[in-house]
DNA sequence: CTATATTAGAGTAAAATAGTCTTAATTATA
DNA sequence: TATAATTAAGACTATTTTACTCTAATATAG
């Protein structure tokens, strides 16, 4: 699969706080979705230190949009939650037994990048306002 | 990753293939390829079973194409490579947790399917003579 | 008949996924 | 200022998937 429970986590807690005037609690989030309250934590720190979110500490904290959803892409939504690209497949994991010479020069290279960049140009171009609006 | 080493071993078998006269043995193509021949044996299998090879058993045998380049969809390949269509994140994976009431019935099933669709499209609309002369 | 191949299925080691748990840091409010 | 509420950080763990291997059976060219 491209992505994990973490992008899957991310953009239904993201749909949530958007809609929110105040911010938003792990522990209410985790409730209202029915999924585990310290791993969507772990997400949502995620989500603040790419700056999609703001965490608020202490009594009455929580989560804030930082941006309008029409400013926040899913592409940067996704990299914060899986913590790197999606990709249709990553060869430099198998540096040292690449078939070829080096990476990126095998036959298959040119149907993969164009593959990839489908896939990148497609996640960039969607904002969080566009996936709810439909 | 959406793809395994599955698929690049296939696709990386199947340009070598495409290009011979006469049926290749798994041994040769695995040895060609640097890659392990039991494991790629048992992807070769899986295209024959799919009908895109046709392997012959015993002395001098080995796999062809059944199709010509032109007639073979990447699509098609990847599915008997990795045993089912690459999925950008499957739901049905989860039921016993889906958040939602039912799979696809939760806010972002919009947004997955419409990816989803944009990567079967790419893929059943190229075809392995695409990939490769480029 | 025999060497050469594929076929089928079980088994396995390493990596990724999907979490948990604990301790520390911060802050609103009584 | 004490305290309850809340995020932050990092180590730890169970389950699943990936990427294989191994063995025995089957088929066939010569």
């Amino acid at each position: 699969m491209l992505l994990t429970r973490a992008s899957e986590y991310a953009l239904l807690a993201l749909d949530i706080i958007r809609n929110a005037e105040q911010p938003i609690g792990a522990e209410q989030l985790a409730t209202q979705l029915f999924i585990p309250k310290s791993f969507l934590a772990k997400i949502l720190q995620g989500l603040a230190k790419a700056g999609i979110l703001e965490s608020k500490k202490g009594a009455h904290g929580g989560f804030i949009l930082v941006k309008n959803s029409n400013e926040i892409s899913i592409a940067s939504i996704i990299i914060a939650a899986e913590g790197k690209t999606p990709a249709v497949f990553d060869c430099t994991q198998y540096t040292a037994s690449c078939p070829s010479g080096g990476i990126g020069s095998c036959s298959i290279s040119p149907f993969l990048n164009t593959f990839q960049n489908k896939i990148d140009t497609f996640l960039h171009k969607l904002t969080l306002e566009d996936i709810f609006t439909s």
